[in-house]
DNA sequence: CATTATTGCTATGATTGATAGCATACATCG
DNA sequence: CGATGTATGCTATCAATCATAGCAATAATG
């Protein structure tokens, strides 16, 4: 093949982050999640009280695209917005929320320890760090 | 800050692939390019003769989203399209695109430069072999 | 109190990615 | 050769994601 980008690190990131969001949506979908709907599961299930500015400032989604994300996880019954003040809203799991968090995690857990599978054990440990590294 | 998500390698290499594609495009879009373009440029850099079919298989872009792609490098300047049979074209480098491909070089080497230097030292040889296994 | 910042939202683009369909042309095999 | 199957390049279209601007209400600050 030759391919002159394979020697690219960032082309290489790319590719792996593609490849790995398209299986973990998949298999997301099988419990009808989306990869943001999940990670906002799972932020929600730390015991921090939460606004959703402060779910988007943590998963540097915007506030006007937190927006419908909530709505649908509130029409699916896994959150629900509690009024903190006269203009804030907590955000809160719902009981269906974290039957779901539950199998959320499940999937993910199952997922991460594949992809780490199919590295080389010699590489393995440094993934994490490394990736870490360049965005922190 | 007790991030639950950033034990996460998928997490993470998501993380750290958007961080990395948004600075790569700031630097590309100072020779206007988006990041597509340059790697169709630096996939042309390579002598083989390829249509576009082949280029789309090599970066796994489909066939439909590679024709506004080429349009635009065309339209600027970068590549033409020369009769290869009559159903198949050849993509190759114009002259405006062997220089712009020069600059794709100087900027894509100092940023992978960039992206390794951030990495601690002891984990920097592993990020590509690990990445790699994770869509060959 | 006056000003400024924040919150949650609407509305709207731009970009990317995926799918379906189509006419033409090539390839294969009897 | 001729029939069938496949590849190519394209149009049209849809869904998802992300970014920007603006707004009304409220909170925070000096």
């Amino acid at each position: 093949m030759h391919d002159p980008l394979a020697e690219l690190p960032g082309y290489a990131l790319r590719r792996a982050a593609n490849a790995m969001m398209s299986e973990l949506s998949a298999r997301l979908a099988e419990i009808d999640l989306r990869i943001s709907d999940a990670s906002v599961l799972l932020l929600l299930s730390g015991e921090r009280t939460m606004t959703s500015s402060d779910i988007g400032r943590m998963l540097d989604i915007q506030r006007a695209n937190m927006v419908p994300l909530l709505n649908r996880l509130e029409a699916a019954g896994l959150i629900a917005r509690e009024p903190l003040d006269r203009k804030s809203m907590a955000i809160v799991l719902s009981e269906g929320g974290r039957d779901k968090l539950k199998q959320v995690r499940r999937i993910t857990t199952a997922f991460e320890n594949d992809l780490m599978q199919r590295i080389p054990a010699e590489h393995r440990d440094h993934l994490l760090p490394a990736l870490n590294a360049l965005w922190g």
